[in-house]
Parts: structure tokens; sequence; C-alpha cells
DNA sequence: GGTGGTGATGTCAGTTTCTGACATGGCGCG
DNA sequence: CGCGCCATGTCAGAAACTGACATCACCACC
């Protein structure tokens, strides 16, 4: 594999998201992004299909390792609902690694209609891959889907938790809100 | 209030929807749009901010029909989860109207990551509508929330569904699924 | 019936987004 | 050392969008 400088997705990543949470989305130009990356324009569509894409790192595995999590935890003996919810609490895991993206990702993203939609379509996703291994591993359709609509829920609630207290363990605030939503 | 060929917009939306479901998404420029319409491709963008929101009619007023119309189901005894379906009877006679455009969009929106998101967007919009107006009349935030979703799911089934078999009134298709989800 | 205002549209130039084609340069492998 | 791979650079161009100004139908008012 040619390098020159690695890296180099991870950067305009990061570029993208910082300069729209400081200038706002459109008024950042994909120019100005490659250019806080080192990179030039042309490079910056060899990583993402467009702008939008950008802002939401590649999820394809994640989605693979969400079906088989949710699947092994299911095949060990748990419901299709606590099921979800430890592949759930390893997707958070992932996110609490840089625990600074969601919070910029929470000033633009709502901001911006064509970024919250594809953020919608993410989450819808992730609840597909959760429910798709469920199935796979002898659950029923609709709870599968459930299943996977409430671990959704419940990532979303925990976030906005977090977020009023960016202090605490991302992961903490998840399994408090699992095991309150056990509870019901 | 001057006028050339009343209901412009109303063509550009036809002519984005059908063209779109003919040659896809991309392959339509918005100066075909346009040309198909009768008009410019400047006075495309002064009806519509994009060429997604071309495939999304205005729907301010249809939420705070939404709003008001769970609202006062609600006042007249029915609970949340009821009030919010007499809502979504609504929104199915609106769509009714015009059959053919929710199969056309049935093809072109889920395979354009871009109109997918926004969609989303749109019926989260819809389920907070309801959502507020069943808390404005007294209701729980989060009973009013979940009434929203149940309403939201039961729609895109009774979608489903209807569109297996579009001879069908979808109004009563929209009907069969509302009195099964209370069945529960 | 003229006359002026209003609002939707047309025209045009320019920026930004995105794409295809080709060139370049570092890095591994024989 | 030479060869090829692959990420990147360069360049041209189509398509998506925007601002500024002109135009033209319709409507109100006199």
């Amino acid at each position: 594999m040619g390098r020159w400088e690695p890296g180099a997705r991870g950067r305009l990543e990061r570029a993208a998201l910082t300069l729209s949470a400081e200038q706002g989305y459109e008024a950042t130009t994909v120019a100005q992004i490659a250019a806080a990356a080192g990179v030039t324009e042309r490079t910056f569509y060899r990583h993402f299909p467009d702008k939008v894409d950008a802002f939401f790192p590649d999820n394809t595995d994640l989605l693979a390792t969400l079906a088989t999590t949710a699947r092994e935890a299911q095949d060990d003996g748990s419901p299709p609902r606590d099921a979800a919810m430890t592949a759930l609490r390893l997707f958070a895991g992932y996110v609490a690694e840089e625990p600074e993206r969601p919070l910029l990702s929470a000033r633009v993203i709502p901001a911006v209609p064509a970024l919250a939609g594809r953020d919608l379509l993410r989450q819808q996703q992730m609840v597909g891959a959760m429910a798709e291994g469920l199935v796979a591993g002898g659950a029923d359709a609709v709870a599968a889907r459930l299943a996977g609509e409430a671990a959704l829920s419940a990532w979303r609630t925990a976030l906005t938790i977090w977020r009023a207290d960016p202090d605490r363990v991302l992961t903490d605030v998840v399994d408090e809100v699992a095991s309150a939503a056990s509870a019901l």
C-alpha cells in the first residue's frame, strides 16, 4: 500500500466535523476540509462519495459485528431484547473511544436536514443489523425488530443523558438506561 | 398574485417523481425536471431549496393539523394511542387522494440514501407533531411519543400491505391495521 | 381606461459540488 | 535496480445551487 501521510481519511473526517462545528456546515467548503487535512479536494471525493458522508465513518464491519454479537448473546440464552442491548453496549464502547466526536456531531448534525436524515438512516441500518442477527439465531421477525428498536431507543436516551453531563463514562450511562429499560 | 401558468410547484413535483422513476434519480437533471414542468431551472430553485425537496411536498400545515387533530381526539376522551391513530387516519386520507404518488415514491426513495434519509426525517417530524399535540392536551411526554411512534409503525405496515395490493382503498387498510394494533 | 405596484418568472454570471481521464511519485517485491 | 501497485495530484467539465437584475402578467386604484 503506497502512502504519503497515512490516515488521510481520519484527518478528513475530523476536519469536516471541527470546521463545520466552527463555521457551520454549508459555510465550510470541501476545498477547506481537504486543505485542513493536507490533501486535495479530489482526494476527499476518493474517500467519500459526497460531502455528507465525511460525517459518518464507514460502518459495514460495525453492522456485521452488531449482528453476530446480538446472535451470540441470544445463543447464550438471552431473550432478544437483552441480546440487542448487549450488541448496543459493544457499539457504545466504540463510540466512547473518542467522546469528542458525538459532542461535535450533536452540534452539527441536527441543524442540517441532509445530515440529520443520513443519521436516521444509519440508526435504522443498525436496527436492521441487530434484528437480522437475532432472526438468524431463530428469533421471531417482529420480536427481533422490536428488540432492535428498543435498543436504539435506549441508545438515544443514553446519549441525551450523557450529553447533559459529559464527564460521566458513556458506557456507564448506557448500562444504567439498559437496566432501567429491562426493569419495565 | 401574478401568475402565468398556475401550479408550477405541483408540476415540478410530479415531473421530478415521474422522471426519476423512469431514468433514476441522479440520471435526471434539475434542468430536465424544470423543462418538463415548462419553467426554468432557476424557478425550480425558487420553489425548492434543493433537488431532494422536490420529492417531499411542503408539510408545515399538515404537521399543525396532525397536532390539533390528535389533541382534539384526546380531548374527546380517546387514550393517546387512539388519538394518534385518528390523526394518522387524517394523513392517510390526504395521501389517498393521489395514490400514484406513494407508488412512485416507493420505487425512487428507498434507492437513494439522500431521499431515504429525508423521508425518515419527515416521519420523525410527524411523530413529533402528534406527540406535541397530545402533550399540549395533558398527556405524559413519553406516553405521547410512544403513541406517535405506534401510529407511525402502523402507517408503515399499512403502506407495505397496500403496495402489495394497490387496488384496495388505502384508508381501509389503515383502519384494518389500526384495529389490529389496538387489539394487542 | 390608464397607471403603478406586486409577485412570479426569465436571464446571466459565478461558486460549489461532484466526476472522468490522465499524470506523478512513493513503496514493496523480485 | 527495475517493475508495478496504489494513493494522490492535476485538469477539464457537468451538474447543483445562488445572487443580482430585468421582465411581464395581473390587480388595485384613480
